[in-house]
DNA sequence: CATGGGATTGACT
DNA sequence: GTCAATCCCATGC
């Protein structure tokens, strides 16, 4: 499958955040597509970019199309699509993907037992769960998505117009009320709360 | 140089 | 529902 070109992301945040549902995040022999994401902007202080130029936001502000990932309470790599043209800090916030292929390595890396179904919903229905299954490490942090290791794809069939559903952004204590996430309507794998 | 706070998760009451 | 784990880095002395 070929990726998305880097000028996919050169546009405005909110767009690519939308425009990413239904697209596929492929990495080290796993792929899923992105049911959930959501924006940050320089210009409000959710973003890590609201400080400024930083050696932590180097990445945010460089070339569009690149991956952002940054250490989460100390724990989880969380994953990021940089946008926006250089100079500006934005990028989109991989926060869930439904498998399509590499299900047993994504269940091995998060320790799951394979078999039930319901176990399925588990894997990357989160953005720290959606790093661990596709073996995703700070390593990848500046790489870019259109030649990897991580790359996203195009959508595919019913995909390429998928029904969405737009909410608050979870987990921030500032800018709460921007309706800057979006989510792939009534699907299973978005993670809670539910938009 | 010391400190404090997360774009989270999983285990436990 | 509550809460600890754990580390990068921004901030302040």
């Amino acid at each position: 499958m070929s990726a998305l070109s880097g000028a996919f992301y050169d546009r405005p945040v909110l767009e690519v955040a939308r425009e990413l549902i239904g697209c596929t995040v492929e990495h080290d022999g796993a792929r899923g597509v992105i049911v959930e994401t959501e924006a940050y902007h320089e210009s409000e202080p959710a973003c890590h970019a609201y400080a400024g130029l930083t050696p932590r936001t180097r990445t945010l502000f460089g070339e569009p199309g690149r991956a952002y990932v940054y250490r989460s309470y100390g724990i989880h790599a969380l994953l990021n699509a940089v946008c926006e043209p250089e100079g500006v800090g934005a990028a989109v916030l991989i926060r869930a993907l439904a498998p399509v292929a590499g299900i047993d390595r994504m269940a091995a890396r998060r320790g799951h037992l394979l078999g039930r179904a319901a176990r399925e919903h588990e894997l990357c229905s989160g953005p720290g769960r959606l790093t661990q299954a596709l073996g995703i490490s700070l390593d990848e942090n500046g790489g870019a998505l259109s030649t990897g290791p991580v790359t996203i794809g195009p959508p595919s069939g019913e995909w390429a117009t998928p029904q969405i559903v737009q909410g608050t952004r979870i987990g921030i204590t500032r800018a709460v009320e921007l309706p800057w996430r979006f989510c792939a309507a009534g699907n299973r794998h978005v993670s809670r709360p539910r938009p």
